[in-house]
This record gives structure tokens, sequence and C-alpha cells, in this order.
DNA sequence: GTAGGATTCAAACGACCGTTTGAATCAGGC
DNA sequence: GCCTGATTCAAACGGTCGTTTGAATCCTAC
């Protein structure tokens, strides 16, 4: 009874494979014979190959999610006035991503690619999916740091977010050539906390149109 | 005798249909056709698609690249001591990418797609090509931020510049949904000084091994 | 003007793709 | 035991893909 029903294993090898080849780069053929299930029964459990994607993409990101609110909701609950400080709050929105990578070597390159796949599709593609994977996250720790941070207006929270995401994934990714990163590198989880370090300084700066508007 | 050669029509239409289906979502019968020269065109003059892609890659990001050299040039000798502001060396690593983008509507899609494409594909075709397309950036910038942050070790340096680049990249695609960003977003360039500002304050910050190491 | 290399062209090759089909097999309620 | 719906299976369908081929055409140098 510890047999995976079929329907897991597909899960488990498209995101192993779609880790590590792209959505386009990787064939029902070779993701059935990796799962070690007849071809047809992708189209039979998830209706075509781009919901197969969907439902892997969906299944990974709502975990990293549902941990990234667990630890907002810990941190308002230990606040109760709202003077959480915004290093914890982007330590809540990073860790998760790093815990993640580093919680099994076989996942570990999943889901920085996935997301990667996010910016290789056109927009009509992605941004609905974002929005139904992101807005309760991106809702939540906006108007948290806005808490946190009252000097900023709500647009240059929302702009500072998006860099982190960016900085998050290049740096879950971790896709830069050993060369070019010098020889000895942090590795592991001290690169989260070189992470939040850099992003609580930037999110601590002085808005930009201080003066202005 | 404005007539675009073969192997210019290929590229420009290389450029723009990688950049919006990205590289295995664009066949060569569509590019060619786009481009309007013969299919077989392409393999007589690049060899293969795969050539193709990385001509495209490399003309554009060299661009770009030389862009943010010349900046530094001229940051360097202008201060021949080396007290560079950490804010215009960002602003040069920066600014180029923004400047490539809005530079003209055709290409406004294509560099951060093609990056993003660096981020589908195997740690094998990746490593070579980056350190071959950033090598030179990445060691100049990283020694000049050293020496403007005499506080940092070689490898915070290099880590927030892999934070930066992530950061920037996500700033530049702008693939977020315009509904998670909350209707009025800062447009254009705008979005480049509240970058730049933000990877300030990020260097400007103690390193994190402050005590020990 | 003609030889010869560079370039373009239409056509085809073999391979692989996502998807569909319909029969075979399985599981469980009656 | 059998019937029924769920699941698995081998096989095929139509289509598209990157690449190759070999002849046709263009261009330049003599």
């Amino acid at each position: 009874m510890a047999e995976a029903t079929t329907h897991e294993r597909i899960m488990e090898a498209a995101a192993r494979l779609f880790g590590s080849h792209g959505f386009r780069g990787t064939s029902l053929r070779a993701l059935t014979r990796e799962a070690g299930v007849n071809l047809a029964a992708v189209h039979y459990h998830f209706g075509s190959k781009h919901e197969l994607l969907i439902a892997t993409l969906s299944r990974h990101i709502e975990a990293v999610n549902a941990a990234r609110l667990a630890q907002l909701d810990a941190l308002e609950a230990a606040h109760p006035q709202g003077d959480i400080p915004p290093v914890a709050l982007l330590d809540a929105l990073v860790r998760p991503s790093f815990e993640f990578r580093h919680a099994s070597a076989e996942n570990a390159e999943v889901v920085q690619r996935l997301l990667a796949l996010l910016h290789s599709e056109p927009l009509e593609i992605v941004h609905p999916l974002a929005e139904r994977l992101f807005g309760e996250v991106v809702q939540r720790f906006t108007a948290a740091l806005e808490r946190a941070l009252p000097d900023l207006e709500r647009d240059e929270v929302l702009l500072r977010i998006e860099f982190t995401v960016g900085a998050t994934i290049a740096a879950v990714a971790g896709r830069y050539p050993p060369s070019l990163a010098g020889g000895a590198e942090p590795r592991g989880t001290d690169r989260l906390d070189h992470l939040v370090h850099f992003l609580a300084a930037g999110f601590s700066a002085k808005p930009v149109g201080g003066v202005s508007s």
C-alpha cells in the first residue's frame, strides 16, 4: 500500500522533468516512462499536458505560500500593535522558498525552474495564473509592510516586493557559474540570511520621491 | 540598398520571436516566414537553431554590457581616487538594461525573455554561455564595488550582485499582473530610479557576518 | 561572357509530438 | 458470479519539427 497512485506518480515525474527540462522540453512519452505509467494516463487524469503543468505548479507553490502565510500569521499574533520588524516580514516572505528548495534533493531544482517558466510563457497565460497563485500572499504582505514602514506609499511597497521576488528567485535558483562567483561561495541557507539582510536594508530606504508627489 | 541582408533579417526575426514565444516555442518555419527568407537559410547562415539562439543572445547582451562598461569607465575616469558612490555604480550596472528595454517598442520584450530562457536551460549550457557573456562585467563591477564598499568581503559583494541581477530582471521584465500591482504603478524609467535606490540601500547594509568569520 | 563560389530555393526525410481511440483489465456492490 | 464504472493499455492519427539535399540562381572576378 506504499504504492503511489498513478496520479501521484505523474505529478512527481512532472515536477522532476518540467523542472529539469522545461515544459516544452519535456515530452509526455519521457514523462510517462519516468513515472512508469501508460502514455494515455496523463490525459485520463489531467486532461492535457498543459493542465498537468498547472496542477504541478499549483501544488508546489501553494505549499510554499501556505508556509509564508503561516509565518506571517505568527508574526501578527505576536505583535498585536502591528509593530513587526520589516526584517521579520521579509524573512517570512523569503524563507519558505529556501526551505522548500533544500527540503529534498529531488525537488531541489523544481520550483525555480517552474517560476522561470512563468517568465517565458505569454502574459495571457501568466497573469491569471500568477494572480490566482500569488494574489493572497502579495496582498497580505503588502499590507503588513505598509504598516511596518509607514513612510512608504503603497506603490513603492509593491514595487519593492517585485524587486524582492526577483532577487529571491535568483538567490534560490543559484544558477550563476561558480567561476563568476569567484570560487568560495556561501552555500545553503547562508544565502537566505544574506538575502533577507540585503532586502531589509533596501526596504528601509527612504521613499524615492521623498519631496514631490 | 536599404535592403537588409538575409543574415540580418533572420537575427531580427529571431529576437522578436524567441522573445515573444521562447526558444522551443518558435519554429524555424514561423521564424523564416516572419523574416521573409527561405527555411534552409537558417542552417546555411547559422548552422542550427541553437547556434542562432546563441548569436541572438550574444548580440543583444553584448550591446547592453558595452554600455555598462562604458558607464563604468566614465565613473572611474571621473574618480581617480576610487571614491565612486555605490549608487552610481549600481546605476551603471542597471541602467543599460532599462534603456535597451525602452529604446524600441520592437525589442521591448526581447532581452528579459531571453534571460528567462537562460533560467530554463540545463546548467551545462548556461554556465559557459553566462561566463562568456557576463564574465568581464561581473569582474569589473565586483572590483569597483569592493573598492567603494571596503567593509564588504568579496563573497558578499558577489552575492549581492547576484541579488541585483535577479531584481533587475524582475523590474525590467515587469511581468506582474496589474491587478497584483494595485492599479496605479510607476511606469517606464521611474522603475529604474526606484530600483537603483533600493539596491544602493541594500549594498550599503553592513556585512552579515560582521562579528564572526 | 563566362567560370566558380556564394546564396537561395522547393522538396523531402526521419523523428517526435500531443492527443484519441477502443479494447482489455481491474475493483467493488449486488 | 456477474454487472458496471473506473482505470490501464497498445496502437494509431494527424501534424509539426529540425535538418538535409541537390538543383537553381545570383554575384563577382577575370
